[in-house]
This record gives C-alpha cells, structure tokens and sequence, in this order.
DNA sequence: GATGAATGAGGATTCATTCAT
DNA sequence: AATGAATGAATCCTCATTCAT
C-alpha cells in the first residue's frame, strides 16, 4: 500500500520540512542557514529548490503544516455545544500534541516575537472564530465573576503563554534546573499543573 | 559634572546599546545587522568596535543591561522577610520595570528560545537565590495546599511566562486584537489581570 | 507524409529552435537560461537536452538555422553574373528576409559583439566568396571613381551596418521615437530609404 | 596639483568603472561577473560594494560615463548656428572620441539589443533636442531634395549605425579581414569614408 | 573616536547539466 | 521523448571584522 510505504519512507518533501522545522525552532529563521536544512536530509542545497520556491516559502509551509492540526484541534474543541470538561480536554489534547512536537511552541514564539504577521495570515481562518468562540464560551462561564468581558482576551493569552511558554523555555529550564521538560514524567507533572491552574483561574461550569 | 553631561548628552556607548537592544529584541540576533545598529546611531559599523568588541559582546552587553534592573529588583523583594503582599508588589514592580523597557522580555524570550545560555550565565549570580528564595518563600505559604513540592518550579515558570508573554506577545495582539499593548490602560488592565491571577493562583499568605 | 506534417504541427526540435531564437535574440546568450528557453516551448528543461547536446550548440544551431537563408541568399546574388540592378534586388531580398525574422540581426549583432568566432565559423564557407566577389563587383562598376579600393570593405561593413542596424536598434527606436520598426509601412519606408542611400553611395553600374 | 596626482593614481572608483567598461563590453551586462570586474583591478568582489550599490548600478554608473562625453559633444556641436561643415566636424569628433574609447560603441549597441531603456533614461536630456535639432538643421539643408521629412529619423539611426557600427564590428572585422580597425591607419580611413559618405548623402549646405 | 576601504567567509539563489524513471 | 530530482559550480550580495588614516 501506498500509505504503508509512505510511512517508512517519507517524501523528500516531508523530509525536508522536519529538518526545516527542527532547525527553525532551534535558532529561528534568520539563525537558520539553507544548507544546513538541506544537509539535515542529506541533500545540496540546490536540491532544496526544487521542492520550495526559498527560504521564505519553506519557513512558511514549515509553519503551516505545525499549525493547522493545532488549529483544527482547537477549533473542533471550540465548536462543541460547551460540553462539560472542555476547557481541560481542549488543554491536555493541545498539550499532549505540542508534546510530541517540540518545535511547534518554539516555532510559534519566534514567529510572534517577530511580529506574528504569517502568523496572523495563516491562522487567518481559525483565529477569528477560535477567539470569538473562546471570549463567547468564557462569558457564558461563570468566569464572569471573576473576569470582566475586557480581561478575557489576556486570559486567552494567559493560557496560551501558559502553554507555549512551557516548552519554548524548555533549554532554558534543562540548563537552569538540570531536568528535561520533554519526558514523560515531566510532562505528566505539567499537564496535571495546567489542568489545576486552569480550575483555579476558571470557575467550574455553569452544569456543575 | 561629567553625570549631568550624560544626563542630555547620552554616551554613545549608551545610544550604542539603545540601538542595539532595539533591534535585537525586534529582529533577534542572528536577525540584526551590526550595521544597522551603527546607523540607529548615526554611525559607521567600524566604529562600533571603538566601544565594543565584537556583535557577540554588545549583545550580551545588551543583556546584561536590560536584566540587572530586573535582577536586582527581584532579589531585594525576594530578600525581604516575607512582607504580606510581597508576590503582588514584586509583580507590580517588575511589570512597571517591564512596560518602560518593552525590548526586555522580548529580549529575554529570543534567549531563552535560543538556549539560554547566556541568560544563565548572566543571571547565575541573581537566579540562584531568586529561585531557591522563591521556592522557600512557597512552600512556607499556603501554596502548599494547593501545589506539590515538584510543581513549584513550574510555578515559577509560569509566572514568568505570565509576565513576559504578554510584552513577547504585544506585536502579535496588536495585529490580531487590534489594540495596543502597551497603552497605559492596556498596562493599568494586565496589571490588575495579574494580580487577580496571582491571587487566584497563590492562596493568601498565612499572616493574613 | 511527414513532410505535410511538420507544416501544421512543427517537430520539437523546430519549436525549441523559434524558442531560443527568441530569447538568444533579446537577452543574448549569457543573459538567455536554458529552463527559459524550455519554458518557451512548454518544455522541462531536462527535454532539451533530447535534441540538443547543450546550451552551446544549441545557439549555434539557432545561428545557423538563421543565417543559412541569407549566406545562400546573398552567396546566389552575387554569383550572378553582375544583373543590372543586382544590388537593389540584394538589399530587397535581405531586408525582406531580415523583416520577416526580425531576430536574425539582433542575433548577428550580439554575435558579433561578442567576437563574432561563431560567426565566422558557421559562415565560413560563404563569407570568403561574398565578400570577395563583393568586392570584385564593386571594384568593377564605377564605384571606382567614388571609392578607393582600400575603402571598399569599410563599404561593405557600412551596408551591413545599415541593414542589420535598423533591425537591431528597433527596441531603442521604438522607445525613442513611439514608433514600431517592424510594421509594414516603417519597412517600406526603410526599403525605400536604402534603395535611395545606395544609389548615392554607389554610381550607377556601368550598364546604365 | 591634486589633477596631476589624479592622472597617475586614479581613484578605485574610477578603475573600477574601468575594468567594468571593459568587461561589459566585450561580454554584456549578463556575461560579466562582478567577480571578474573586481579581479581586473585587483580587489575583492565584496570590496566593490562599497563603491557602487550593485552590479546594475555599476553598469549604469558605466554607460553614463561613457556616454556623457559624446552627448555633450553632440549637443554641443548641434546648437552651434549651423555653420558651414558642422556635420562633417561632428562625425570627426564623435568618431575621434570613439576611437580613443574603444569600449563606448559596443558597450551602447548591447545595450540598444536588450532594449535601450537605460539608454533612453541616461540620455534623455539630451536625446531630445539632439533629434530635434537635427532634424531641424536636415529639414533647412537641401537634403529635402533628397530625404522626405519621414526619412529623417532613418538617417539619423543610419549614421549611428554606420559610425558606431565600425566599432562594434571591430572584432568581426579583425577576424573576418584580418586587419585591425583600430590602428591610426584603419582610424583615418574610417574618417575619411565617413566624411565621403556624408557628403554623398547629405547634399551640400544652401551656404555654398 | 570616527570612518572609508578592504576582505574572507558565508548567505540565498540560479544555472546548465545528468540520470533514473 | 519527457520529467522530477539531484548537484557542483557559479551567481550576486551581505556580514562581521580589521586597519590605516
């Protein structure tokens, strides 16, 4: 089968969208050098060119392909009919997915600290309503009473720094505490510390 | 006096620094031009080796300008015996810091999303006690009841991530919000976002 | 008959040809890519390489391609043996031609620009007995009493000036005075005009 | 006397557009690699960028040197009150001056082949009233008897042809003839071909 | 202290060409 | 006969740095 094949071997394409991504997260994309993506999958840089039109495209794709499953999770989670648990459900799949893919919050932060424009023009579709949909679902909350309609958009960012934070400063706390953030066990500790913060800063839901 | 000179006429290796903290915390360092920060100075790249060593040694320079104010701030108020409201002056105080210096936490997120080598070696001397300091003062608060020994350090992270996500983050809500971060009244509602946080998040200090 | 054929639907070979012909005539050689000439032709560059060996010999072929019918055209002129007015039926004939292929001169000026090997390499053949006879021709008639026999290249070299330069400068004539070289009226009026500038530059043949 | 110190070390900057003038000359804009300018004076590629912006405005920087000398002679030489033999002291002097600058004539004919346009923004100041006033001076000449005011422009672009093409023919001609068109001795014949020529064409002045 | 000029290293990208398919 | 992918060489250009002035 065509997919079982896939799944061993990658489509140069793919390859070099994780070699991008991997290099990307780690130093940015001006820190980032076209040979060295190319020479992470074995190829001339002149190869790269033949699957990207430049450096521009291919930080771009990298970032999309990051993105949309992040989004789409989002979003789906977003459209429910506000079921009960779904703030902390939203938190640990996004968590569990970031998880295993490191690079993504790091990916994420340079790009805002850059000032978000692709960002922006890629999330495009999913942010409107992601947002709209999130301040609309914390207003019906309870969280009313503890958050006035101004202070929900910094609650968003608060729970996405929250999120992203953790792992974009994942070298810094390895050099600074001398443990990885990426294992199991840490990551267990910090989903379980995301889902008590998130009852702490949120009320419980009206149904409860 | 030679002070009140300096107090109109910058030294240039002041303005040299303004420069370059600017761009380094805008574009990052691989991101920033020698040359550019010369010309945000009206001056020759060459002659910022008059003043300087090299790119690598103003921008640690840069660092370490930007992060003993706060350094310091956070070891005097960690080194108090304990006042009641310490957490929420110490917050108010670094977010006050913060907002008169935006370059600052976006200078430290690019770090740390780099390694943060530098921010260790730099804040070695600060971040030892800050942290071992903070960690005591929680674990003698009633914060216990609510976090386990092992997720204070992500406490502190979180904090961190709270505080510096939201200047890291000002150009990316600017663009998706609209609005601007670093208004006073943005900053008057981050301020008391923050605490209210902080107080949801840490329960009251016994004495109280 | 693949001869039928080839009239509505032209070989491969025949269309990379027009192609190239049309690029190497506007950019030149170096300034032409290979890819561009493919895309001409709705080609993968790759394809190219099935009919022609390389870049080089393709725009030697083009050149031949191109100079073929002028070197027989002129080489069959003055074999003849000196008609009346054969060198007003030449320059019809060459202008016309060169009208109807507008990139033959801009093709034979670059090539010349550039030294001119090629040129004298693929006219070879041709050029010695034209010129000569040429020369023998002028000599003749009594252009003698207008020009001394040292001047009669120089003589030769102007009318091929005057000819092909028309066609060369088109571009810059177009853009200096408005005014399209290459439609009908401008080229009778060319025609026109080398007609009269070679009866005052050379006398009447002897015949008259 | 800082003129005479000039003559003997030329600025870099002048070398530079030397070496450029030669280069773009025998091989084009395309042809020639910024690497190989800079070799022929001795320097690094990257040194050059300190003198000109880039490789375009270097060849523009080029084409304006070359060309404002003859611009200012032409222009010069047509606002002078039509004296007697004013045509035939212009094509003296602009072929005397081409003689001594080799370069210039091709350099203008590659570039009235990629179109002219540079050409067209460098001189345009002066093209105008040298078109204009030239047609004006042929329109009172007798040449009406011979030229209908339609056919001007066509003499104008012939005598460019004819004198700059010797020129640019030049390295054709010495492979083609064997004999150099740059020797005194070729130079002289040229001039007096061209004087004659001028004469056949141009009816003599009402004046005489 | 400031700067114009120089440079080696390296940047992204293009190019002509090859080859397996 | 066509092509996608690969590549070494070469393209223009930028960069951080040095140095004489």
């Amino acid at each position: 089968m065509s997919t079982a094949a896939n799944s061993d071997v990658k489509s140069t394409r793919q390859r070099i969208l994780d070699s991008a991504e991997h290099l990307f997260a780690d130093k940015g994309l001006a820190g980032t050098a076209v040979r060295d993506i190319a020479a992470g999958v074995g190829l001339n840089a002149a190869s790269l060119y033949n699957h990207f039109a430049g450096k521009e495209e291919l930080y771009e794709a990298v970032l999309e392909r990051g993105l949309r499953p992040i989004l789409e999770l989002v979003s789906e989670l977003v459209s429910e009919e506000s079921p009960a648990d779904a703030d902390e459900r939203a938190l640990d799949r996004v968590v569990l997915h970031l998880a295993q893919h490191p690079n993504l919050a790091k990916l994420v932060q340079y790009e805002a600290l850059a000032g978000g424009e692709r960002l922006v023009r890629i999330g495009g579709r999913w942010l409107e309503p992601i947002y709209s949909r999130g301040l609309e679902a914390l207003s019906k909350s309870k969280a009313e009473e503890r958050w006035t309609p101004e202070e929900l958009p910094l609650l968003l960012v608060a729970f996405q720094n929250l999120v992203l934070g953790y792992f974009a400063m994942a070298p810094l706390m390895q050099q600074a505490f001398g443990l990885d953030p990426t294992s199991d066990e840490a990551l267990q500790r910090q989903m379980s510390f995301l889902r008590k913060a998130t009852r702490l800063l949120l009320p419980p839901r009206e149904g409860l």
